[in-house]
DNA sequence: GCGCTACTGTGGTCAGACCACAGCGACGCG
DNA sequence: CGCGTCGCTGTGGTCTGACCACAGTAGCGC
């Protein structure tokens, strides 16, 4: 193995992660001080700043200035956030094209619906609230999107899969502009968003009901409905 | 908008940011100097190189001294390391249960070789190679894990989806600590390792004959029977 | 005993300096 | 005139030192 020369910040990364591996960090442990990392590792302070803004991006602390117990760099692990950072970043650098993503979403909504139907008892609850609260009148575009892509979420989460819920929420987070942009390409909106909510309604009801199949092919049409009559399936324009 | 005290290398994230999606940087350009970037934002040039390490991290740009058209950051998008890196550190961090992890490579390698097996000529080229590859006696069982995760990624990518080949390669990279250690439990490797490549040959010839129930059978059998095998289950919540 | 203040340590940021590196051009030699 | 070498320039990589805002805490004064 060709080795690089050693990049510092690296050094940083790859301290902290051993430290997680071996179980000397935990979710709710307090990181050393930047300063004390620089001179237990030999390294500046830049170079240990480089590596703690990586962790907090990717999600897995959080910093606040102060001091006290709650001071410092703390390991959290909230996946959802570095996820839908990666995931929007790379659908901006034309690294994902829009088409894989949706189909990524798809495939994995499909997954969920089908899990939850299986399960004895699936917990629905929050699934529920969302619901009703979808089918208040005087929703914007953007509230309704946004309890949307609640309910789409709560439903990964129920089916008690961490992974496929993290994913799930970077695969919106990354689209979310451009849905939004569909929206207000939709002539009779109140009339989708009635649509939307009977297919809402229709999917928890075939996943309470245990029929994964049905629930599969409504959460399916019910995505592609979308995207078809917001006009996203050929639009692959990041320009506009 | 409750806007947070405008924290300076977010703002050099942002600025890249919006240039790639209104398209004035693509894969292959070249980002202004960091001095450059500094002086532009009225930002340190340390903020500006905090900002460019996240988008290094993520895949987004490459990065090399000297000068010349080769030098400087370049964005290239290559989704997978950063994918790899987030996963592995979620899981580092507990933030990803195994459990999880495997359970989610189980779902995208059953769509996989579900959507390959669909396609009228699947490209298959790469998979054979590797599996030939593996037909090598001499192999130690680290290399022989190396090129099956080629050889299931190379199925990845030839089933079209970028978004799901980076993930997969991913949560491979994040459980590989847990895989070949499970390779040394096994007590008599040469025997696993000719199962697998049965196995492997049979989902292959599955997607070449066009049947996906078959492949999709034959790869979650083949993926369940190693973390049997490996002992890898006990410490993994059963899935399903 | 209570309240206020100053101190301490934290992350956040900036400025400046130096290094290694790679390209490119100008200079000098044959 | 041709060609090779040397130095200049601009790049990222790193370190140092210096401030700032902030929050908790200890100690002081009343």
């Amino acid at each position: 193995m060709p080795e690089q020369p050693a990049r510092a910040w690296r050094l940083v990364l790859e301290h902290v992660e051993r430290d997680l591996l071996d179980g000397r960090l935990g979710p709710g442990d307090r990181l050393a001080s930047e300063r004390e990392l620089a001179a237990d590792l030999g390294v500046g302070r830049s170079s240990v700043r480089e590596a703690l803004r990586v962790l907090e991006v990717m999600g897995l602390i959080r910093t606040s200035t102060g001091s006290g117990p709650q001071s410092g760099a703390i390991v959290i692990a909230t996946p959802s956030g570095g996820m839908s950072t990666l995931l929007r970043l790379q659908v901006a650098a034309r690294g994902f094209p829009l088409a894989d993503v949706v189909h990524t979403r798809l495939l994995l909504e499909d997954a969920v619906v089908a899990a939850l139907a299986s399960q004895p008892a699936p917990d629905l609850a929050t699934a529920h609230s969302v619901l009703d609260a979808m089918d208040a009148d005087a929703l914007t575009p953007d509230e309704f999107l946004a309890l949307d892509a609640q309910l789409h979420l709560a439903l990964a989460e129920s089916s008690g899969n961490t992974v496929v819920a993290a994913i799930m929420a970077g695969l919106r987070t990354s689209i979310e502009s451009y849905v939004q942009q569909g929206a207000s390409a939709i002539a009779d909106w109140d009339a989708m968003a009635d649509v939307l909510r009977a297919e809402h309604r229709a999917i928890v009801e075939a996943i309470a009901a245990g029929d994964a199949g049905a629930a599969q092919s409504l959460v399916r049409a019910h995505i592609t409905g979308y995207y078809t009559a917001a006009g996203l399936t050929r639009s692959i324009r990041p320009t506009d």
